[in-house]
DNA sequence: CTTAGGATCGCCT
DNA sequence: GGCGATCCTAAGC
């Protein structure tokens, strides 16, 4: 049977919650990679989410299994990623918005062709880039690799707001970010 | 510090 | 044909 939980992390559970478990969380991908700062959920009845008009090509690996990867193209340039929550055919996800890097860092100056450490993964389209995510990884389980999930320390601080960049929904406090960090694609009012 | 525009492509109306 | 779950650069205040 497929694995759901991991790092501690039960990904079956509602996005908005998995969201916030997520944040301390460590993701690398093939070894590159550092701790989650910054996240937002997307569920199935939200109309800010690629689920709300059901399932499509695109967003078809946001209605299968749990604990999976789903990656889509943003604005027609940038690699977004998200893990998937709920059951099988639910269509519900969280967008991983900034890490605060920790292993790799040269690759990802290279990949990123910037040198500040704030630079490197400081929003979902960077991060992507960063660590290497592309369409590629669309669909893969997060229990193997080449990612890896390591549980963060509990106890950590966590703040909500708004989500960024959409149109709609903007009153839904679906952002969620590690109280204080300096790796978060924006501060947190 | 805030705002505006361009790059670029797949999906939806 | 329009518009993004973005990012970067440039210009304005």
């Amino acid at each position: 049977m497929a694995i759901s939980t991991i790092a501690g992390i039960d990904f079956t559970q509602p996005a908005e919650i998995v969201a916030r478990q997520l944040i301390g969380v460590t993701v690398l991908v093939n070894g590159v990679g550092g701790r989650i700062v910054e996240t937002e959920a997307y569920d199935r009845e939200d109309p800010a989410s690629h689920a709300f008009s059901g399932p499509t090509e695109r967003n078809a690996s946001m209605f299968g299994p749990p604990a999976h990867a789903y990656v889509y193209r943003s604005y027609g340039i940038h690699w977004c990623l998200n893990f998937v929550c709920r059951e099988e055919g639910h269509g519900a996800g969280v967008l991983i918005r900034a890490l605060e890097p920790l292993a790799g860092l040269d690759e990802m100056r290279r990949r990123r062709d910037a040198d500040d450490e704030w630079l490197l993964c400081s929003g979902p389209g960077k991060l992507c880039q960063a660590l290497g995510v592309t369409r590629a990884n669309n669909g893969m389980p997060l229990s193997q690799p080449p990612f890896e999930l390591l549980p963060g320390s509990p106890g950590l601080e966590v703040v909500a707001g708004p989500r960024i960049g959409i149109s709609k929904a903007m009153d839904v406090p679906w952002r969620f970010g590690l109280a204080g960090s300096r790796f978060v694609s924006r501060p947190f009012r």
